[in-house]
DNA sequence: CATCCGTGGAA
DNA sequence: TTTCCAAGGAT
């Protein structure tokens, strides 16, 4: 079966159409990049940019977010989302700065043991900090596979065999480093599915890609069972969200009747949201029983 | 493997 | 207004 992605063809328009986004220049550090990618699981680029400014330039080096408590790390990723993300990074830091000199390791089955570091992330790191020809398999890389190579609309659930087809695609350099060329061409067919091979509305109409197995089956509608999409309004997570921002509003440990008030069509949900907060280790209770973010009490 | 975990903007 | 979805990870 022929290559649905040249690099040539990739490589050609990625030079043309690269967004110019901060965590990309040259020289950057393995825990500058972590940071990045730990802010955009799940978070749309557009939010993380100044946010990963602010915190490459507040903490430089893993052992200074160690330094600081788990609350300001809460406090300052303030509404970026999925806050156990901030947590982690921190663990991570604490980790990094203890047992790896103080810096992200390049190995990936080490960073796998790191918290927060899942396939993604160790691989994104490795490629894009360190220059190595390992697949970097995110959801538009995903889904950018489906499409060119499987000819579906939409890819299926996140799986260990999207790694297969990610090295599959991979450009050998026949005769020189291939760690030279991945990081660009994984790059670019992230950017790809950022840009044209979206999730809605994809502009094939642009796509440098020649011989797209979707297109050219005139792309076919997603068969199979309906994609699920998770409900939020009413769930136990915008409880958590509310809880929590009551909490990084304030300077201090605050009563619980403040808390309660976020949230009282069901005090049942309302009081299990703020349980697995405290479980999560997102929230503490001092010794006076009032409510802080993690690390800010007492 | 399915579900849970925030938030906000666009269609 | 509702729905969809955004550089995932842990359980």
């Amino acid at each position: 079966m022929g290559n649905s992605v040249p690099p040539a063809a990739l490589l050609g328009w990625f030079d043309l159409h690269e967004r110019d986004l901060p965590w990309r220049a040259p020289g950057l550090t393995g825990w500058q990049i972590l940071i990045s990618e730990i802010m955009l699981q799940q978070t749309p680029v557009s939010r993380v940019v100044e946010p990963w400014r602010d915190w490459v330039r507040r903490w430089p080096v893993p052992s200074a977010m160690a330094a600081a408590s788990p609350g300001e790390v809460l406090r300052a990723w303030g509404k970026l989302g999925y806050p156990r993300r901030a947590l982690r990074l921190h663990e991570c830091a604490t980790v990094l700065a203890r047992d790896h000199g103080d810096r992200v390791p390049d190995d990936v089955d080490v960073m796998l043991t790191l918290p927060g570091i899942g396939d993604y992330t160790a691989r994104a790191i490795a490629c894009f900090a360190y220059g190595q020809p390992v697949p970097v398999v995110d959801t538009n890389v995903r889904r950018v596979i489906a499409r060119a190579v499987h000819g579906r609309e939409h890819p299926g659930n996140p799986s260990r065999k999207d790694l297969v087809d990610a090295v599959d695609l991979l450009p050998r350099d026949p005769s020189g480093d291939p760690s030279a060329a991945a990081p660009r061409f994984s790059a670019a067919l992230m950017e790809l599915g950022a840009l044209v091979c979206t999730a809605r509305n994809p502009t094939c109409d642009v796509c440098p890609l020649p011989d797209c197995t979707w297109v050219r089956l005139g792309r076919p509608a997603h068969t199979g069972p309906p994609r699920k999409v998770q409900k939020f309004a009413g769930t136990d997570r915008q409880v958590r969200g509310l809880l929590l921002d009551v909490l990084r509003g304030t300077d201090r440990p605050v009563e619980r009747p403040r808390l309660d008030q976020v949230w009282t069509t069901d005090t049942a949900q309302r009081d299990r949201a703020l349980d697995s907060l405290l479980v999560d280790g997102l929230v503490e209770v001092t010794d006076d029983g009032l409510y802080c973010l993690a690390g800010e009490g007492n």
